[in-house]
DNA sequence: CTTGACTCTCCCCCCGGGGGAGGCCCCACC
DNA sequence: GGTGGGGCCTCCCCCGGGGGGAGAGTCAAG
């Protein structure tokens, strides 16, 4: 019985390719058992398959090579099982952004098929009282910071007795950008003057003309809204006339889908 | 009111890197409105920034940047809506083979915990009287090759009115390499010798020293047996002495999940 | 005018190999 | 003991999707 297999065969039996066999060896994760001096044939015994073979099924997984050599090398099996499943985690995050990133495709396909992804419109709109708080952002942090800042506000409008007089919206002052923030207001429009409390003040928030889009779906990828307006608006040679807004025709606690939540985006202009 | 931001702005509004911006120009697939002669430095318009989150959104669901060009250039909107199906289809084929592997990696990680991988044990195995078929099968064919042919000898075996003595078994003569398959026989033990009906005989099927092991999960998960098996033998000096054996110790009608699965690999040795 | 922050091009690098050129090597058959 | 033909070697370039950094030019504010 011959204990040696040239490259090919052993390719075959593993079902790596010769290349990757290659490759392997030249990392030292798989070095054949012999290589011929003179000729640098390698050979392989039938005991270095069962190696192979994991390496292939790790990398199936996408593991990493350096992965795969250190869930390998490790003698004691409960730090390798600790590779492993330091693998599984990742490729269970993986595994759900790309189901979440499958929805958002979804509806951008849905959103190609109709005329025109956002339909920008021009609105007059009334000046108006309403509660606010004003606030620091930051990309990362604005969906708790939202969360909170109208909990603030719900809470003082409340004990104040004032009712509502329409849908929550939220005045952007900066362009978020990735690492810096920027200012923010949070405002309730309320049926008559909020004389404020703590953080939570009352003014009247300016009307005027809009540029105005609506955005259908979750929050975070309402980006192209923006763009469409800031587009549409040096396209039609207006002019930015203030900080945009956006009005959240939704409610959470009734809308549990953030497919189905609705934003209108509007950008006061001259 | 400026209209053209540099490449620097433009990376903060869309959160595409500088890198990634030059990249797309270079390819033609997202190219500053207005590029400086002199200078070279790129300009983008506002309007820009849709196409740019577009490309975003679609990379992050690694979307080839080929793609996206076709996806992003189709004016018809029903074929751009083509191209994000095609690449949603692939994603999900992804995903779904992801999770399969993570139930593979599972099983590694707990047969990892165990002391051995795979145990071998040398045991005596009798002759046997069986009811056989051979055929040619290969790597891809070989599921439903082998549940066609128990099928057959099932029913002849059951015509024949002679009752089942034990496990069904498979022998391989050639290990499967990936394009050319090989010659496998299926044999069922039975109480007494089978006259033979079709590609149905009866034969007695040799005894011997065997090296045994057992695997259990899924038969597609059964190849580290084998290389476990041919390695332990080639390094205890023995040598193989005939075609392998296994035995299916678990009926799948049964036995739905292929995780529990158990099936023999056995070895003839000398 | 200076200074510091941007931006330019150019080149090399990452992973995990694939493709192919050009040249040995092995072994089965005659 | 030749002689093919397939197997194997090394070496080099290539892919995608950029990242890192060098060295030089540019822009805008003070």
């Amino acid at each position: 019985m011959e204990n040696l297999v040239p490259i090919g065969r052993f390719s075959k039996m593993t079902r790596l390719s010769v290349k990757a066999l290659r490759h392997y060896d030249q990392l030292g994760l798989l070095v054949p058992a012999v290589v011929d001096r003179s000729s640098g044939y390698r050979y392989y015994t039938f005991a270095q398959a069962n190696r192979a073979e994991a390496i292939r099924v790790l990398r199936s997984l996408d593991m990493p090579l350096e992965d795969v050599r250190e869930a390998l090398a490790a003698d004691d099996p409960v730090v390798a099982a600790k590779v492993l499943d330091r693998h599984r985690a990742r490729l269970e995050v993986e595994l759900e952004r790309h189901e979440r990133m499958l929805g958002y495709l979804q509806r951008l396909i849905e959103r190609k098929e109709g005329v025109m992804p956002y339909e920008v419109q021009v609105k007059e709109v009334p000046p108006q009282q309403v509660a606010a708080v004003r606030m620091h952002t930051s990309i990362e942090t604005i969906g708790n910071d939202v969360a909170e800042g109208f909990g603030k506000i719900g809470a003082a409008v409340g004990k104040a007795g004032i009712p509502f007089a329409g849908p929550p919206l939220l005045i952007m002052f900066d362009v978020l950008d990735e690492e810096s923030g920027g200012e923010m207001e949070l405002a309730f429009p309320v049926a008559k003057p909020f004389p404020g409390e703590g953080e939570v003040f009352g003014r009247e928030l300016e009307g005027g003309t809009m540029a105005w889009t609506m955005h259908s779906g979750p929050y975070d990828e309402i980006g192209p809204a923006y763009h469409t307006l800031t587009g549409w608006i040096q396209e039609h040679g207006h002019e930015i006339a203030g900080p945009s807004r956006e009005v959240y025709l939704t409610d959470p606690s009734e809308t549990p889908d953030p497919a189905d939540y609705l934003t209108e985006v509007q950008f006061p202009i001259r």
